[in-house]
DNA sequence: ACTTATGTGAGACATAGTGTACCATATGTT
DNA sequence: AACATATGGTACACTATGTCTCACATAAGT
């Protein structure tokens, strides 16, 4: 087994997989106190030891866990729709993603990130990925001149993205359609064009 | 000591608070994971069954911290200034609290509200307090006719604070005067008094 | 098919933390 | 001074961490 590369080796797959799932069930009831190298073991029928060789502390195994589900499957939406439309479209992608699992897992890890500089950096690759699609649509409004072009769109951006994380994370209220729309509306209100 | 009023008691006082000394200073180094009785009692020179007695278990420790720092002391602006200044006061009052350990504590308990309705409870409690305050002005502003009566005063309220917390929890960036500035002044934009 | 490299299973071990129980002692209250 | 209560200290059973060793299973190269 010369050149083992370990993503490509079946047993190691096969092992991996069930212990993440294993993981995920634990994180999804009890939270991430109860995803335990211990429990992981039990629920995945695996050895203690064989947990511990795949990671070597629980924050490593949420890590792996935030990858798995940072792949939100976002698309671009058609860029023939009205602005508000288009920037709605995003939203609602992103608002679907934090009312299942991944806002879970998100909750799990804004307290583990705010003490572990290695958890933070895999939060912001994750978190990063919605709010970069946000600014290249906003980017586009800019250049079709939809928005005034002095325009701040990390600022923007922010202005439309923080209201559906604090809504998710502070006051667990489901993001409906409705509060997305009311959103879009209030906040990109009619500009003239340069 | 019949009639013992347990917060009133100097013993009860005195070990209760070097405790939580303890467990603020294990908190804000460690994060919540530190945060064991072992630890608290070890810190405070205290025995590890009194703080079984205090606190039966982390997320009572925690909830406590949460509480004593919820003491924000967030004054209400001067009624004379200008709506944005007004709401500007509010929100920097608040972002000189996340900035501070109330965004650390903050972020250890949404982990543990997600799945601890008792912590979410307190979170609640804690959370709300801002944005009360916040509404309060702005409802104000709607009597004085410089908002639009029909103004959605919640979603109002979400858009000021939401990128807020956004910036605090997820970027981990310092939230500067400039910002609550530039984000009071995209999203009050001039509206027609009915 | 044979050999080799590597991953896994199973168990031991020391340590940290949980949660409860007990009793002597210290501290407040009356 | 007498009483009530909180604390200190210790023991116990349990769960979890993190490391280690060795036999066994699995995958890859020849």
């Amino acid at each position: 087994m010369k050149n083992s590369d370990k993503s490509t080796n079946p047993q190691v797959r096969r092992t991996h997989d069930l212990m993440l799932d294993a993981a995920g069930s634990l994180l999804s009831l009890g939270g991430p106190e109860a995803v335990t190298h211990l429990r992981v073991a039990a629920e995945a029928g695996v050895a203690r030891a064989t947990v511990y060789r795949h990671w070597p502390n629980r924050a490593d195994i949420l890590l792996d866990l935030l990858r798995r589900g940072a792949n939100l499957d976002l698309v671009p939406p058609a860029a023939d729709l009205a602005i508000e439309e288009r920037v709605a479209g995003v939203l609602r992608g992103f608002a679907g993603a934090l009312n299942g699992q991944s806002g879970q897992t998100l909750s799990a890890m804004i307290g583990l990130a705010e003490w572990d500089d290695d958890v933070f950096a895999a939060l912001e690759r994750m978190t990063q990925f919605g709010p970069k699609m946000l600014r290249n649509v906003l980017a586009a409004c800019v250049e079709a001149g939809e928005l005034v072009a002095d325009t701040d769109l990390d600022l923007l951006a922010d202005r439309l993205i923080g209201p559906l994380y604090l809504r998710r994370l502070l006051y667990h209220d489901e993001i409906t359609d409705t509060y997305v729309e009311a959103l879009v509306a209030a906040t990109l209100v009619p500009q003239v064009p340069i």
